[in-house]
DNA sequence: CATGAATGAGCTTTCATTCAT
DNA sequence: GATGAATGAAAGCTCATTCAT
């Protein structure tokens, strides 16, 4: 990309990170009016109105409108899914651990859907009004979230503080199902800090106790 | 159904019922082809093909798009909540008991799910595509029957058997969308039968044991 | 009407004399609907409604649409030729006699202007709707208006009262314009009696008199 | 148009002025197809066609196609009272001069009726086809006419060559009355340049000289 | 590179007309 | 004769996409 290792700060940028910063910018926009109207009610126009550009410009770094959909939710899965993978599922050694491990997973997860609403919208609701195949993500995403918890369980069986005859794929698909409820209702309630924490605990004390009487 | 001849085998229908009838068939194949195409890119025509008539015909039942699409979810949401509301919350006096109760809503939606696929494609994937007002009746009933739920909680904390201390609102609303999350995959699954027992079994231990080793 | 023997009082119609009854009646809803909606707005199972019947049985008696305009504007424009013609132009000797002869024909036609409102929209309004074929009919029945009143125009020239030297189809057809001029105005007024009368002596005043002042 | 070089000869027109021109396009295709074929079978199709675009282009320009009918009945409208009030009422001081005057207004207007055969079938026949609205726009236009011309009349009473008892404003109504009458037949008629000026001839002849013999 | 004028495929909707009952 | 369910031609309109400037 360039010629030195390192990057000056006030450096030109090059061509193609410019492209990659412009496509930054559609995206941005795109979310936004994605979350507002839907797929289909928006429009490329109002896309490059909102940026401030011509919308024949959009055609420049994007071949169409369903290629803009992909870059976003590409994107955006990226970001849902670090908040999972950046806890190592080795980390814990006891139930214990594992408790307050998976509370800090899900109020990482709920603070993003509270810090970038958009965000939300778009998992939750464009994906799946642009066809098919991008709904279809979506679900390898879910899969993918749901390996990942899946990794904690199994580390748990291991390490003897979780219950050895668990289903563990579709009991982490359970936990997860669980925990985007919670973000659902975060993502449309009104306080949404305190919804946050409370579903926070409401899944952590499922998960760990049950609802039964002790 | 009966075993007495209660009702005239051939008799005419009154035209009453030939509209409710032709409107059964117009939502039979939208549902069909919503499922298929999503709400969007299905056509009048293609739901008038599906079921050999003129796209004309389909005005004559329904005001326009908008109300065969409001009219099939409808339609599905009441289906869908008839499962949940069959069984009354009073019914069970102990654990174990409410455990059985709880396998057997989660079997007959899954065997809901599984007799009508296209049901499940319209409340999961079609109603959001349509306009936000009825994502927002899909989210309503969602929270009639996370409702519904919680009233077997409240039943089970007053005879003592559930841990009084629930949130019970959340707690049923992540219980429904663990049961959800299981439809959405029983919905998609190869094996449709297998897969809902085993998620029926997933998600009644999770509810009930937890997942800590005892 | 009756009183001789032409018609049987009671006597059943014949199947002819049914039909025509029948698109009287026909007629007489269409008449009423083209005058509120226009030609184009106006649906045949509007007109058909409005006579208590189903809107096939107008297809006994009409080929199609048209077919109504036609005879609903035929009709309009016998009764409103008939105003004129009722006067028989030989019958003026002076002057002073013309004088009155148009007036009564300028009254007879704001009365019947008055009490048959439909009949002018339909004239006035409807036919140029239909196409241009029906507009040149309304245009045709102006000339033969105009022809009739320049039978009174020849009349007077031969008896010496008329100016000898005048235009008479160009100058009847400019009475005719000003005094369709006041039947539109006479039907648009809120207080259509007493417009009519000062549109009758208004347009007198200019045909005998002129306006320059003596 | 001028001798001297005031206007750049092919300056680049501002997006502004473009836009005006091409709605000037437009409007001058949508006359001629409403002329033709009436408001309701002019498809925007045909007025595309005729102007050699397609037929989205013609949304970029105006809403829809009654905005279409209503900027080419305004244009028509303008174009047609500017005949009228171009004669300052006051300039007749005696009735000779407004004779003149008179003719001079009624030669314009058939001048003008000739040379855009179209304008006349919007304001006579199209206008009405529209819907209700229009076609008031139209009845108001003509009572402005009338206005300006009973400004003629009191300006003749004032300066004592016009009868003073005249009921001016249903007196001027009658005149225009009659003076569009001649335009419906200029328009008509297949020697146009002659029929003007008869028709002129005799409408001047009516309003100062009366039919009477002397 | 950026722009926005131009385009037309393809949709929903209306309603005159037909015809089996 | 009377009916109204069914039909499909035909139109207005939207907007993703292209491309000359």
């Amino acid at each position: 990309m360039s010629g030195k290792p390192a990057k000056k700060p006030a450096r030109r940028l090059s061509a193609a990170e410019l492209t990659e910063s412009r496509r930054g910018e559609i995206a941005d926009s795109a979310i936004a009016v994605f979350a507002e109207h839907g797929y289909r009610d928006a429009s490329i126009a109002q896309i490059a109105a909102k940026m401030g550009a011509g919308h024949g410009t959009i055609y420049r770094y994007f071949d169409n409108k369903r290629a803009i959909a992909e870059y976003v939710l590409r994107r955006a899965l990226i970001r849902l899914m670090q908040v999972v993978t950046d806890e190592p599922p080795e980390a814990s050694d006891t139930a214990e651990q594992y408790r307050d491990q998976t509370a800090r997973i899900g109020r990482a997860l709920y603070d993003l859907i509270i810090s970038e609403p958009d965000l939300g919208s778009v998992v939750f609701f464009v994906a799946g009004q642009v066809d098919s195949e991008m709904g279809a993500q979506v679900r390898l995403a879910f899969d993918l979230v749901a390996s990942a918890t899946e990794k904690y369980l199994l580390n748990g069986i291991e390490k003897g503080y979780i219950e050895p005859d668990l289903d563990t794929f579709r009991t982490a698909s359970a936990i997860v199902g669980m925990i985007f409820e919670g973000a659902r209702r975060v993502h449309l309630a009104d306080d949404q800090r305190a919804e946050g924490e409370q579903w926070a605990a409401t899944v952590v004390k499922l998960m760990f106790d049950g609802i039964v009487a002790k």
